[in-house]
RNA sequence: GCGCCCAUAGCUCAGCUGGAUAGAGCGACAGCCUCCGGAGCUGUAGGUCGUAGGUUCGAAUCCUACUGGGCGCACCA
């Protein structure tokens, strides 16, 4: 907060005076921090930029902008360095003092209204770390936009009508001969959780399909009857489709993901959102019916005008088949007027589950009235979709959808959250028991396959985590009496850490090729380095309100901090990238790049652990340097506590 | 064929809208627990930033071409 008055002052500062001083008019002024603390804590280089324009060497400019130059509070000097960098030094002491009040408050949140949407799993199968990336961006993203103060909507959208769902429906009917009842016990059955036996029979299909024509002809009927809900099969789908999304809302649980609406794909259909979606299509003139060629008698969006489609061989899109049904991105687009409040029609809505904080689950539903207690759900500002990458195509038909529909400002505010997949390393993937080709066996990672099986179930990956966490707490030295409860507990909690953290500090465009060592690493750039960081600060002010050392921080240490200018390198830098951090996560949120908090918050606790290691804060006898270096502590303490609930990352008591 | 993405230390990755001597983790090597917890700390070694041009006072970053790898381009989602 303190840091970014500075630069607004600043920057307002250099601008009018570059302009009064050569009537020069500055567009932007680039305030970052020097790569060297000796260089001060904030710099400039925009003597650099000017030399041109007003033909003048930049040392020579920076010398005419600084002199005599008014400094915003808690800048204590400027100095002309390098090529001619401005670089701006702080009042150490009156800057930590104001910071510590204000360390990590969160914006008022009466933003906008912003939807994000994800998580998006095919109710047909057990969640693999593939969407486990996914939901963790999601509910990361979504808890950084709450900090900055916009209103989110978490969606995580069900797809219980698609071909996915019917396969699984068809392997039940046809290959196991089990109906409704037999599912029914297969569900309530502790044993076997039921998406991990779907998670078998699903990739057990591709098979069955290829081997009897008879198999694909069940599938189109079954497919066919879950959309127009009828009879059995209808029923046993969605009981199917239930209990997995069940399972789906518990794994991601585990690991603190929660959402407000699960929108389900059947109450779009009945509630013909597609139907009124059609019309506004077809008047708007941004599709039409095409009466010959490769796709007579398709409704298609015409999309090879349009700049962005250029080039391709068929830019055209279906959206509605020659025999009447509608794809998947036709429903999409209708969902997304929806969501922005474009369709004069909404769902019903009812409770789903109730977490264990309290918070509610809603879904939506066709049949029963809306529950009265139900929030305002849809109708925002800006809609965020976190898809991977390879949906890029259909993300960007939808939004074309929107424009060519009118509605280009909603289009513009139609954002797709594009990451890269998780793949699975050749050494990974035999220890899964996969066969391995040799020509896969070359490759730097194989891509995961929900068809064929092939991949990592996120609760076996939690679970291989959670293990390896309780083992490390229980031969940590400082659990002698602590219960076997409590220390599954701890290994939970770091387990967490070590999942979210994990899926985080990757660029979103880079491939992750899962490696279990890799992912079960507690050490260096991990979650439970931040946690255990976190944990030292922590004991260090239990410790001493239990020993009564006096290390309070009142005003009377914040005044004489301020006073006696006694903070070191180390200690500064703490508090300084401390206030960095908002920056930081308005930088990830702008650029989509959450890894920015997660390599922020490395380098701040790495910063802490040095400290720690050179200022015993227990055993320091002068009392102003103790109460010095209490402050930095406390800094950093409020910083993590903060930070770690916006990462999703619980605070163990002890590691 | 067209489009998108990736290429930086032995390995995995950072490098903010172009800015100061390219950083971190792991691995390797050498040290540090009578001292708030060693899941830690300190130090050493390790880089023609894929290649070749170009723009610029300044390029890992922007532009062009190329090389190698990945992903898309369904009446699937």
């Amino acid at each position: 907060m303190i840091l970014e008055q500075i630069t607004d002052q600043l920057t307002e500062t250099l601008t009018s005076r570059v302009l009064a001083l050569f009537g020069h008019a500055v567009d932007r002024v680039i305030l970052q921090t020097p790569p060297k603390l000796a260089m001060g804590d904030l710099a400039t280089p925009l003597c650099l930029e000017l030399a041109k324009a007003l033909k003048r060497k930049p040392r020579e400019i920076a010398e005419i902008v600084t002199k005599d130059i008014h400094l915003p509070m808690f800048v204590q000097s400027v100095a002309v360095e390098g090529a001619g960098y401005l670089n701006f030094r702080f009042d150490r002491g009156a800057f930590t003092a104001a910071h510590i009040k204000t360390v990590m408050t969160a914006s008022a949140t009466d933003g906008e209204r912003v939807i994000v949407e994800h998580t998006n799993i095919n109710p047909n199968k057990a969640a693999h770390i593939g969407h486990i990336r996914n939901a963790v961006l999601g509910d990361t993203y979504v808890r950084l936009m709450r900090w900055l103060g916009y209103r989110v909507e978490t969606q995580n959208y069900i797809d219980d009508t698609g071909v996915q769902v019917a396969d699984v429906v068809v392997g039940f009917e046809h290959l196991q001969k089990e109906g409704i009842a037999e599912v029914q016990k297969r569900i309530d059955d502790p044993a076997v959780p039921f998406d991990y036996f779907c998670w078998d029979l699903y990739s057990r299909m591709t098979a069955f399909y290829q081997e009897s024509e008879e198999a694909k002809q069940w599938r189109r009927d079954t497919l066919h009857r879950i959309e127009h809900q009828e009879g059995e099969t209808a029923e046993l789908a969605a009981l199917i489709a239930r209990a997995i999304v069940r399972r789906h809302i518990a794994t991601m649980l585990r690991l603190g993901i929660t959402y407000d609406l699960l929108p389900k794909e059947s109450d779009i259909i009945q509630l013909h959102f597609w139907n009124r979606a059609f019309e506004l299509l077809k008047k708007s003139g941004a599709i039409f019916f095409e009466e010959e060629g490769k796709h007579k008698g398709c409704w298609v969006m015409r999309l090879s005008e349009t700049e962005q489609f250029e080039g391709m061989d068929e830019p055209d899109k279906i959206l509605v088949r020659s025999n009447g049904t509608v794809t998947y991105t036709g429903k999409d687009i209708a969902y997304q007027l929806w969501k922005f409040g474009l369709l004069d029609r909404t769902f019903h809505f009812r409770k789903f589950l109730t977490y264990p904080d309290g918070h509610v689950l809603w879904e939506s539903t066709h049949d029963d009235p809306t529950d009265p207690s139900a929030p305002r759900f849809g109708g925002a500002k800006r809609v965020v979709n976190v898809i991977d990458a390879r949906q890029a195509y259909l993300q960007k038909v939808v939004k074309e959808g929107l424009r060519l529909l009118g509605h280009t400002k909603e289009a513009d505010n139609s954002l797709h959250f594009s990451y890269e997949m998780v793949a699975l390393t050749p050494s990974t993937a035999k220890a899964l028991g996969m066969e391995i080709s040799e020509e896969d066996a070359a490759r730097a990672y194989i891509e995961m396959s929900g068809r064929k099986g092939l991949g990592v179930k996120a609760d076996d990956l939690l679970d291989a985590l959670e293990q390896k966490a309780t083992d490390a707490v229980r031969e940590g030295s400082k659990t002698e009496g602590v219960s076997d409860e409590e220390m599954r507990t701890l290994g939970r909690q770091v387990a967490i850490a070590a999942l979210r953290y994990f899926m985080l500090k990757f660029g979103r465009n880079k491939v992750i090729a899962f490696d279990f060592s890799e992912a079960l690493t507690f050490e260096g750039d991990s979650g439970p380095y931040l946690q255990y960081s976190t944990v030292r600060v922590e004991n260090i002010f239990r410790k001493m309100s239990e020993r009564g050392v006096d290390a309070k921080i009142d005003d009377r240490s914040l005044d004489a901090l301020t006073l006696t200018e006694g903070l070191t390198d180390e200690m500064w830098e703490l508090v300084r990238i401390s206030a960095e951090l908002p920056a930081a996560i308005r930088r990830a949120v702008d650029s989509l790049e959450l890894s920015v908090v997660t390599h922020h918050l490395l380098e701040l606790a790495q910063k802490f652990n040095s400290f720690y290691h050179k200022y015993p804060i227990l055993n320091e006898k002068d009392e102003a340097e103790r109460q010095r270096r209490a402050v930095c502590a406390e800094v950093f303490r409020r910083t993590m506590v903060g930070a770690l609930e916006l990462l999703g990352i619980p605070i163990p008591l002890r590691m």
